[in-house]
DNA sequence: GTCTATATGGGGATAGAC
DNA sequence: GTCTATCCCCATATAGAC
């Protein structure tokens, strides 16, 4: 967690701390990455990160926590809109997807903290274990859930089982893409470019709003 | 690279080493781990580990392509028995999905090790670069390539570009299946398991069948 | 091939002056 | 709030005896 913010001073040094913290956690994992860097290309002094975040974890936190809430919310708004939209009436499919996937991407496409954030994000289940589970649990959990109950009325037809194995599906296909690999740069030949998010979005909502219209092979 | 074998007592410890360090790289991810954790697991000396693979980085290369090269031979073979079988006409769509994620889908349920590797391999790209860019080169994309060039055949009125999103959204949710996050199990409130690969590979061939034949909304 | 002992370096965290 | 200096631990790797 963030100490209360006492001064404006403060507040300029934690903040250049976080964004720095962003890129170089993001880049290189929670283990890789030293305070002693993350100090020195913020230009700041290395026992501050201690000050202000009690320790490297209380900084990592605080740097996942900032970005995690913008997205968590934005997909609770979107949400709304489109059940406020459809009335009484199921959601319609391609706008759950959107309001699930669109968060994250879009602000993959913002700035470099953000591209760099939702790496991390992605990466989160291979940080250590109880790093992991308290972020997830405290954070993500919940509006997963939602996102199934949305489902569950615009599938009527599909398992709850059948929703959920699809809606992970779409969660390792996204935070795959966000990822920004490079691996579609090799596989394409250069045709095609993971860091253009205005095409992946189409993309990602074509193939996904089929694959859970499919017809489910298993109970 | 593992040494030339010189001795059934060599053997045998670099084979225990090979296994425990493939255990301990999956759970916990290349930086984490320690060759001290790996020797005492597998009750090895310590300094057998640079004995035998020189360093930790020759031991993990060592891990990775035992495993790897096992899924890679298998998705030429399955690729292969399905072009004969389909003679001169393009392999059905679903046999090209199947070649590409059942080896890994069936490496990861049969034994501990495999469900590890499958782990290690979902996170490649998280590990420091220059680990990661020689492996895949090395190993995987060229495998990948063959994919896209039969998928083209397959499905002649997509794009090359939408072919190679499509075959990143299936590599970026095998990948996120057989990580086994335990998010399945979370948000289907345990009706649906991670670890039941039986129950995954169908899941993902309706999911991806589908996906694939969406009519595009892009060229 | 296998061991012990150790060289060497880098990490996170804190005490205490300013 | 910010700094310097330092503590203490743990990592990889190797030298050299057996």
């Amino acid at each position: 967690m963030v100490k209360k913010i006492q001064s404006p001073t403060q507040n300029k040094t934690a903040t250049r701390l976080l964004n720095v913290a962003e890129v170089l956690f993001s880049e290189h994992g929670y283990a890789v990455t030293t305070v002693r860097d993350i100090a020195a290309k913020a230009k700041v002094n290395q026992a501050l990160i201690n000050y202000h975040f009690q320790n490297k974890r209380g900084l990592f936190n605080a740097v996942f926590e900032r970005r995690a809430t913008i997205i968590l919310q934005e997909r609770i708004d979107l949400l709304n809109a489109a059940r406020e939209k459809s009335k009484k009436k199921p959601i319609p499919l391609r706008d759950l997807i959107f309001a699930f996937v669109y968060p994250p991407l879009r602000m993959a496409s913002e700035d470099k903290g953000g591209r760099s954030f939702v790496k991390l994000q992605a990466r989160l289940h291979n940080e250590p274990k109880d790093i992991e589970h308290e972020l997830r649990v405290k954070l993500y959990d919940n509006v997963s859930l939602k996102f199934v109950e949305e489902l569950k009325r615009t599938l009527p037809k599909l398992s709850q089982t059948t929703i959920c194995w699809r809606l992970i599906f779409v969660m390792g296909l996204y935070l795959y893409v966000a990822s920004n690999t490079g691996r579609l740069e090799v596989i394409s030949k250069g045709r095609a470019s993971g860091a253009d998010l205005t095409r992946a979005l189409p993309e990602i909502l074509d193939f996904c709003e089929q694959g859970f219209l499919a017809p489910a092979t298993q109970p």
